[in-house]
DNA sequence: CATTTCACCTGGTGGC
DNA sequence: TGCCACCAGGTGAAAT
């Protein structure tokens, strides 16, 4: 489920129900799949701590931590402005991943793998049938704090953005899949820019004009720009914190329209297969 | 090295 | 209704 536009959607309406709230107390599942961190860790690691701010880098989702201890914190260190994050809890959506605010009591569905419970009395929880979610949690006794590997496609220049395809031998879709290079674009995106620039996704890098990289940089911000603005888009079962689907599917104009009109010209949309990956795009609009 | 393929998982859909 | 093939928002390890 989970891009740039999905993440960043989770990750402010998190930060709306839980920015200044405590974790009184952590539950994980047991299995082995989604925790980079042992989950025995985990829940050691995450009870007592305030949660500072929640806030989305590439396609993580990142709670930064207050220190471990002083009860209420109220008294002595509340003076102290912008307290340093002690610790951080990194969530990764996989697939399927869901990050859910919800009241104790509501029915806990099923592929839960954790619970976190808050002073405030709601409960923050983590769902993903699949479990190719990762959760991990650091403590940030000296750096370590986690970054993303790519480049920010929100906030890189058009100079940057061009600069970082220069000098590839892949094709321009498996470029913009690339964490390392871009992070926050999957398939989705990857397709629907390609379609606002006019680029043909087997396109390589190395052989696009700089007038086609602006093209695919512009194309890039405004789809994730209006993506975010509509709150992601729910192809299957994606939701937000508080459980609300997005809009942006509706705007798709190539992602799952193999053999529909392309929007633009009428012409057949063409699905073919690269770098693993399900590729739409117009035959006639995209070269 | 850089690039490509595949395994990791569960569940929904559509054809027969 | 059941069975099966195929597809799905991602990514790291293995292969080329």
């Amino acid at each position: 489920m989970p891009e740039l536009p999905e993440v960043e959607t989770v990750a402010r309406g998190v930060d709306k129900h839980v920015r200044g709230d405590r974790i009184v107390h952590a539950w994980f599942s047991n299995l082995p799949q989604p925790f980079k961190t042992p989950p025995s860790q985990q829940a050691k690691g995450l009870a007592g701590r305030a949660i500072l701010a929640v806030h989305r880098t590439g396609k993580h989702i990142v709670f930064e931590l207050g220190a471990l201890g002083k009860e209420s914190g109220r008294s002595a260190t509340s003076t102290k402005k912008g307290a340093e994050p002690a610790g951080q809890w990194i969530v990764h959506l996989g697939m399927t991943g869901r990050l859910l605010v919800s009241v104790p009591d509501s029915p806990v569905a099923p592929h839960t793998h954790a619970r976190l419970e808050l002073a405030s009395g709601r409960e923050l929880r983590f769902v993903d049938p699949r479990r190719f979610g990762r959760l991990e949690f650091r403590e940030l006794g000296g750096g370590e704090a986690f970054t993303a590997p790519g480049a920010e496609p929100l906030t890189i220049g058009a100079g940057e953005f061009a600069a970082l395809f220069r000098r590839r031998h892949l094709p321009i879709k498996a470029a913009l899949l690339n964490q390392g290079i871009l992070s926050g674009v999957g398939n989705i995106y990857a397709d629907e820019s390609l379609f606002q620039a006019g680029i043909r996704p087997r396109r390589r890098t190395d052989r696009l004009t700089i007038a086609e990289l602006d093209r695919l940089h512009t194309a890039l911000r405004q789809v994730l720009n209006q993506a975010i603005r509509l709150g992601g888009s729910s192809v299957s079962d994606y939701v937000d914190a508080d459980g609300a689907r997005g809009f942006f599917q509706l705007e798709h104009c190539v992602y799952q329209r193999t053999g529909e009109p392309c929007r633009r010209c009428g012409t057949p949309v063409r699905r073919i297969e690269l770098a693993g990956r399900g590729t739409h795009y117009c035959p006639k609009c995209q070269r």
